[in-house]
DNA sequence: TGGATATTTCTCTTTTTGCAGAAATTACTG
DNA sequence: CAGTAATTTCTGCAAAAAGAGAAATATCCA
C-alpha cells in the first residue's frame, strides 16, 4: 500500500508520539496506519508499507491486541491474519483511559493499600501516614471516576466535555 | 536521612512506576522522597538518602523542576540549595494532568493543524481526511475541557468527581 | 502427507537511556 | 581575592529497549 503524503506525516508522527504514550515507535506507527485505512490489513502488507521487519510487525500487533486497540479479523478467501482498530476516536479513548488506569494506577493502588496494611506503618510518623492515605484516596477516587465516566457512551461523554465549567454552575443550582 | 520501612517501600515504587509515567526511576524516586519529607531537601541529602550519585540528582532536579513538581527554595542559614514539591496531591495532579497535556497532545494537535492545511491533504481520499479532522477536534475538545477542569480549585474537583455519572442525571433535568 | 504459505520465536546488532565519577564552573566567605 | 563549598556539565560505561533477519513452528490445501 502507497502512503500519500499527508498519510505519512499523520503515520510518522504518531510514531513519534509513541514513546510519550508508552509505547514505541513501531506500535504506534502500526496504530496510525490501521487506524487511517479503516479495512484490515494483514502483517505482510504492514511491513512493506511502512518497511518494517515482519517479526516486528508481529510482535507491535500482540502488543496493540494487548492494549485492545486492535483486533484480529479474518477477510473471507483469504488465509492471511488481518487486524483493524477502532474507527471511532472517542471509542479508542475510552480505552486507552482504561489501559491506562491498569498500568499506570492500579499497582499503586495495590502497594499503598499494602503499606497501609503493614505493621510497619506504625513506626512512620503521622505526617507521612497522612500523606500515604492522602496518596490512595485520591488514586482510588481517581479510578472510580474515570470508570464512572467509561460508562458513558462517547457522544454523551462529548456533550459532557464541550460543557465544562458549565457543569459548576449546575451544580450549584442543585 | 534515614528512611523507615514503609517510606523506603513507597519510594522504591514510586520509582519503578516513574517509567510508566514518562519519567525515569531517580526522577520518580527524588519526586517521592521530597512529597513524603514534606520540607524542602537539600541535594547532598538526597543523593545520601537514595543513594544515587550527586550529579544524577542534580540533573533529575532539574527535570522535576520543568515539570513543575519541584521548585527550588532556601533555606535560613544555609547557603545550599533546598528543594520541595507540593504537599497536595489534588493540585499535583493540575500539575501533572497540564504538564502531560503539553507533551503528549500538544506536539498532535499542531501536527494534525499543518496537515490540514497543507496542500497535500487534496490528494488523500475523504475517509482519511474525515478521519485527521475529528482526530484534531477530539484533541482540542480534550484539551479545552482538561483547561477548564484545571481552572477549579481541588476541593471543587473533588466533589464533581465523586459524583461520578450522577451529573448525568442532574444534565437530564436540565 | 508433503510442499507452500503464514506466523512466531530466537539471536544478535544497533540505538537509546540511565547513571556514576571526574572535571569544570559558579558562588560564597573570611 | 584566595580558598572552600556547592553545583553543573562532561565523559564514558552499563543496562535496557528496539528492531532486523534467521530459524523454527504452525497452518492450510492439494
Amino acid at each position: 500500500m502507497e502512503l500519500k503524503p499527508v498519510g505519512q506525516r499523520f503515520i510518522l508522527h504518531w510514531g513519534e508520539m509513541g514513546t510519550r504514550w508508552g509505547v514505541n515507535r513501531t506500535v504506534a506507527q502500526i496504530h496510525a496506519l490501521l487506524y487511517l485505512a479503516g479495512v484490515p490489513l494483514h502483517a505482510e502488507e504492514i511491513s512493506e508499507t511502512l518497511s518494517v521487519a515482519r517479526s516486528n510487525v508481529s510482535n507491535s500487533l500482540k502488543e496493540l491486541q494487548n492494549w485492545n486497540l486492535v483486533k484480529l479479523v479474518h477477510v473471507k478467501g483469504d488465509r492471511r491474519d488481518h487486524f483493524e482498530t477502532l474507527s471511532d476516536v472517542w471509542a479508542l479513548f475510552k480505552i486507552i483511559v482504561h489501559e491506562r488506569q491498569q498500568r499506570e494506577l492500579e499497582p499503586t493502588i495495590h502497594t499503598l493499600r499494602d503499606c497501609l496494611a503493614s505493621t510497619d506503618i506504625a513506626q512512620e510518623d503521622s505526617l507521612t501516614q497522612a500523606k500515604i492515605k492522602e496518596t490512595l484516596e485520591f488514586m482510588e477516587t481517581l479510578t472510580w471516576w474515570g470508570n464512572e465516566m467509561l460508562k458513558l457512551d462517547p457522544s454523551t461523554l462529548v456533550k459532557l466535555m464541550k460543557m465544562g465549567t458549565g457543569i459548576q454552575k449546575i451544580l450549584g443550582k442543585k
